[in-house]
DNA sequence: TTTCCCACAATAGCAATACTATCTTTTTAA
DNA sequence: TTAAAAAGATAGTATTGCTATTGTGGGAAA
């Protein structure tokens, strides 16, 4: 099956290009698989290898160790949802309507059109808001900063931090809004369904609306009076 | 050397009560310095032990494995963040007073007054913002949760919650902005350091100001005006 | 069509991790 | 003072996180 788009991500974050070969592909789809059943934890290259039918060492010809897999995962996640955000706000003069778009897509990503039939983007979806953070809560994070590898998901704030500015010119934390939204989406979507009493959200049936629609409000509150 | 206060925390948390021996005390005081040190993903019980001078059995009859000594030092922090509120709040009239206090001490409660030896607050504060989420995003979530491993962090939301109401009770997210106030507040104090890009605030030596008055102005906004 | 070469498979091996078990010594509380 | 409980010492085991070596099958270049 041949692929709508390529997702472009820092090279330096795997061994050999997974997206290249059919046996690198099928790494990035049993990794999100296991991951999301098993958790980040107790996943190792040896089951994954186990459950795709490889080996070991044919997993570590792609991938360094399991957590340069995580954020490869995680930046692949990031270069989608803001492929997502151009197509979608394509066009849209209004900055606050772009910016509700740009809510509305960093939600509801994984629903949309799954170009790439190696990624489940439902599935990663969930490893995202379970394991995502753990991608740069690591010793390593000012070297692997240096090279580069958290870029895709800097440079989507940068973008969401411009239409914020947009909207208005005088708010004093339009990056911190932008991450805070990624984040909120995510930690909002995680405590709704494990620890609901963190939240005035609720999350069933893949329904994400209510964290929407608080993302929102957060947004209106402080962008648009003062 | 006598403690002032005891911290109280769920017993299913440790198989033996650490707070309670030398031994044990020991163990909270070097795991938080070696989790500092070497993060803990590469931390482990025998490294602790070794540099505590006991032996890798030892720490295990106090805590069934290394995760749930990061949920207990989690614990901790935010049981002694909730005693420094009440204290700091203690006979403040004004809900709006009583809020702008709790942000105060959320982002310092590192420098207050340490009244337990065997705990070094301002290197355990480092290692709750670099390590703390890691203690909620397991895939034990929910077995966790139903024994109550994350009641204190869940009081101390609701605590804040509280206070938000009262300040303004049409407010319709109150959960969720005290627990957004916990999470920026560690996040952004790791963004400042490491990811400057995914924030506007800037700390250094140690000096929290900007992460507070980011922290004050989103409050002001989303709950003064309306 | 041959050859050669490169990805992948297969297997082995090793040090570290994450425990558990047992036995001895030391501490402490009755 | 005496018997527990706590801690130390030591050993052992399965799994993890790799690296290294050698063999094989299929496709590109000659």
């Amino acid at each position: 099956m041949s692929i709508g788009i390529k997702i472009s991500l820092n090279d330096k974050l795997y061994l050999r290009d997974p997206q290249e070969t059919a046996l690198g592909q099928k790494i990035i789809k049993h990794s999100i698989l296991l991951i999301d059943e098993i958790g980040f934890e107790a996943f190792t290259f040896k089951k994954l290898a186990t459950i795709m039918k490889s080996t070991e060492a044919s997993v570590y010809r792609y991938f360094e160790n399991k957590h340069l897999l995580l954020l490869y995962l995680v930046s692949w996640y990031w270069e989608w949802v803001s492929y997502l955000i151009d197509i979608n706000t394509m066009n849209i003069k209004s900055p606050e309507e772009r910016l509700k778009i740009i809510i509305g897509t960093l939600v509801y990503a994984y629903k949309e059109n799954p170009a790439i039939d190696y990624v489940n983007e439902s599935v990663l979806h969930r490893v995202i808001i379970a394991e995502g953070t753990k991608a740069y809560y690591t010793k390593e994070v000012d070297k692997e900063n240096t090279e580069g590898f958290f870029s895709n998901y800097k440079m989507l704030c940068e973008k969401v931090a411009k239409v914020i500015t947009e909207v208005n010119p005088d708010f004093p934390y339009p990056r911190a809004l932008a991450s805070n939204l990624f984040e909120m989406a995510n930690s909002h979507s995680y405590f709704a369904i494990h620890l609901p009493r963190l939240t005035d959200v609720k999350v069933k049936n893949e329904n994400y609306e209510e964290v929407k629609d608080m993302l929102q409000h957060f947004t209106d509150s402080l962008l648009l009076n003062k």
